[in-house]
DNA sequence: GTGAAAGCGCTAACAA
DNA sequence: TTGTTAGCGCTTTCAC
């Protein structure tokens, strides 16, 4: 059975109300703070968070909702964000939705059950009603990356737009006619924008063809296997522009086991592969997320949005980098 | 301000303890039933689990506590563990100890405070003593992959020696002198064990060689570049073993560029790449560990020692797959 | 089958 | 500064 509040009152000679008060950070006499910390250490004493937070209905934890824990940039976010909300002082819970909407909403109640005082979410789909039942129930919600026409949320966004144009343009440039896109998942705000800016920079160019687009899985093998069949489909193919980790990778693989030279004649643009950029033979060119700073903005916005019930919306710009492969 | 049951009451008319009886799957009489029924509905009332847990002296959670999530291997046990874990019913909290031993205590803390009712743990460091704390508080501890010695802790374990003995004979038999070791990370046990393995099987055939083992780090560029710096240095290795996902990538891709036709000379043997090998044009050797089956069986166990305070072990084989790169 | 009441460990008035 | 006490929302005897 673990020591309570009561037992360091008892050992302690104190009340209950003083011991609560030097723990919570109040003054009290020098002698009662050397008698309480001594109790503290002799009975082991841990605080019950439990009857904390039904007293004082917040539980200094934060609840994240993740479609899919997989992918290297959603791992990445999760562990900067924990890690910077332990810095704030606050506990989170994860958990993994499974790209399953009703799995989303049992997730949700289990975390309001567990009274979080905020909710970070990466919806499944699109859906803006998704996260009603957070604020219904008057918590703050983080959306990243999606729901932009929900003014009752904070948000957090990826905007891949300018250096996907950017990209684009470059390919364009280079004189490629048939450019291909390779994607995956739901079709959340930024994944829509991505397929957004690449018709409408196609059509610009006159070149935009249905056809050259590709869904695939958030996986090496998904980008290896989609690529491969794009090429078999569709020969002519000259560019492609691939948005995941994961899936350059794997495509990546796939165009240098295609032909000797390849970049000679194909044009390719993947996504965060700074970090590994120095492995590959050929420097391939990449857009690049702000993975270092989506978890510290992300942990930041719900902190002030629990703390001062500040609605924000803020943006992080990816960065186009021309590699060997334009 | 959310419902309560005592609001439920309200609405019904009923007592509050015929409310918690009913929840708790008690019987009520039809009419009380849609009763309530339709109070929960209209208030939208969703059960307070820091009150309950707070009675019950337990939280229906588990914690789970990581050194690093980032790793391909981390990722896919934790989201298999979570998923399981809620079959039963149970919820997890997840947190990233980021290889620091005194985060890891403070975590324990956090998840004490927490009042979850077990712990599944992989240890920053082998030392035993870490969860002491949770054992003074009569938690159950379930370690992954580490603390063997530990009898009042049930484990699980991932058993590599078999596998990686099997590869290491495999390369021997092949003809290969200078076999090196690439890894990374802890050394916990079963890390430990395969530095083991690799020592004793290389010494009874005579070729052991401590220079031939290289620490990185576990990414794709951790393998790259160890894999460049092993061959710069000692040019007559003529074999690798690689410890983890991310560092074989990366090892694969050095190979790949240090030399056309490389696997004439050099065996390479890999970790979890079955999944991927298909993208390979040279398909890799690989140790593959249990991937899917770790965090079912890890979630089993703990869940049998909460609720029936059963410890057991628990052992996963690995399997040696030989490819193109003997 | 249902209700009254005590108490889980904590915090926060309010009193002393 | 310190103590007394009520009550957060829930479960659980024990009557009825």
């Amino acid at each position: 059975m673990p020591a309570t509040i009561k037992d360091l009152a008892r050992e302690t000679g104190l009340s209950v109300a003083t011991i609560s008060a030097y723990i919570n950070g109040e003054k009290v006499r020098e002698v009662n703070r050397e008698k309480i910390e001594n109790a503290i250490a002799k009975l082991g004493y841990i605080r019950n968070d439990y009857a904390r937070s039904l007293k004082m209905r917040s539980s200094k934890t934060i609840g994240v909702v993740v479609p899919d824990m997989h992918t290297k940039i959603t791992m990445h976010i999760l562990a900067e964000v924990q890690n910077e909300l332990r810095n704030f002082g606050y506990g989170t819970i994860i958990c993994d939705s499974r790209m399953d909407e009703s799995l989303e909403q049992e997730t949700f109640r289990f975390m309001l059950s567990k009274m979080v005082d905020g909710f970070i979410v990466l919806p499944v789909s699109g859906d803006p009603a998704a996260v009603d039942i957070l604020r219904e129930k008057g918590k703050p919600v983080l959306v990243v990356n999606s729901m932009k026409e929900r003014k009752d949320v904070s948000h957090i966004m990826i905007r891949n737009m300018c250096a996907y144009g950017e990209a684009l343009l470059d390919m364009i440039k280079k004189g490629r006619r048939h450019i291909a896109l390779i994607y995956a998942g739901a079709l959340v705000t930024t994944a829509k924008e991505r397929i957004d800016i690449y018709r409408d920079v196609l059509k610009d160019a006159g070149l935009y063809n249905e056809k050259y687009i590709f869904r695939t899985e958030y996986t090496i093998k998904g980008g290896y296997e989609a690529l491969n069949k794009a090429l078999e489909m569709y020969p002519e193919i000259d560019a492609f522009l691939v948005s995941n980790f994961e899936m350059s990778l794997g495509a990546l693989t796939a165009l240098n086991q295609y032909r000797e030279n390849w970049q000679k004649d194909i044009s390719f643009v993947g996504i965060d592969l700074e970090e590994d950029a120095g492995i590959f033979k050929i420097r391939p060119s990449s857009v690049n997320r702000p993975i270092k700073n989506i978890g510290r903005e992300t942990a930041r916005l719900i902190v002030d949005a629990v703390e001062n019930g500040r609605l924000r919306d803020k943006y992080l710009e990816c960065e186009y980098v021309r590699g060997d492969t334009l």
